[in-house]
DNA sequence: CCCTGATTCGC
DNA sequence: GCGAATCAGG
């Protein structure tokens, strides 16, 4: 199974309203968990709470030696105390406050830096400003969203048993996703007029119509 | 044990 | 780029 566009862009969604990387492996389907992480990581949506995350550096890979398949390379250095970095100081102007857009780690010497004050906010300060106007990252937790307007009426997945139709309406992801919600035709998942879309008898090759789009990315393959 | 996301690394 | 293997926390 391949990340297409429209495979990536339920990920998006998904993974933004905040569903677990098993709910969107199973919602996709074709793809593991993992799978799903890796791909939303090298999608940059990153960081959400995450159980391991704490700071602290942990000795990865600490094994005694369970025949390692390759050898490990030196763990890269992570802060060498007695190596400072190699200035260019050469373009460096005391008024040229504006450093290089590629390289705002210079905090010192321009004198500006930039703090984070939560996603997607950043405050800017200057030498002679003081810790004063630096406002407290507000606490922001994702909260579950309650359902909006559009949904609240509309049958959704906590509503499903087994004598509703389960007819996807939309998208899962989307805002609006629901389901048909009718009475279902007894025996079958879907109420009477979406079995009849569901299941279709076999007719001769040359009566066959292309069939319509499916609701959702095709059956399911599990 | 189950779940979670993060990370690594061979492909 | 992909994802299985592996990690670690809950």
């Amino acid at each position: 199974m391949s990340w297409t566009d429209e495979r990536i862009e339920r990920l998006k969604a998904m993974w933004t309203k905040g569903a677990t990387a098993s709910q969107i492996a199973d919602e996709l389907g074709g793809v593991s968990r993992n799978a799903v992480i890796g791909k939303a990581h090298r999608l940059g949506l990153e960081s959400r709470p995450s159980p391991v995350k704490p700071g602290e550096e942990k000795e990865k890979k600490a094994k005694a030696a369970p025949a390692p398949k390759v050898a490990k390379p030196a763990p890269a250095p992570k802060a060498a105390p007695a190596a400072p970095e190699p200035r260019e100081t050469s373009t460096e102007s005391p008024m040229g406050g504006l450093a290089p857009a590629a390289a705002p780690s210079k905090p010192a010497e321009s004198g500006i830096q930039y703090r984070s004050v939560g996603p997607g906010g950043f405050i800017r300060q200057g030498p002679g400003d003081t810790q004063a106007p630096i406002p407290p990252a507000p606490p922001r937790r994702l909260v579950p969203a309650k359902p909006s307007a559009d949904v609240a009426d509309k049958t959704s997945l906590l509503d499903l048993n087994d004598r509703i139709c389960r007819w996807p309406m939309g998208h899962p992801g989307e805002p609006d996703f629901h389901f048909c919600g009718q009475a279902a035709n007894p025996g079958y998942p879907y109420c009477v007029e979406h079995c009849g879309v569901a299941y279709q008898a076999q007719l001769p090759r040359r009566d066959r119509r292309p069939p319509p789009p499916l609701p959702y990315g095709g059956p399911r393959v599990r």
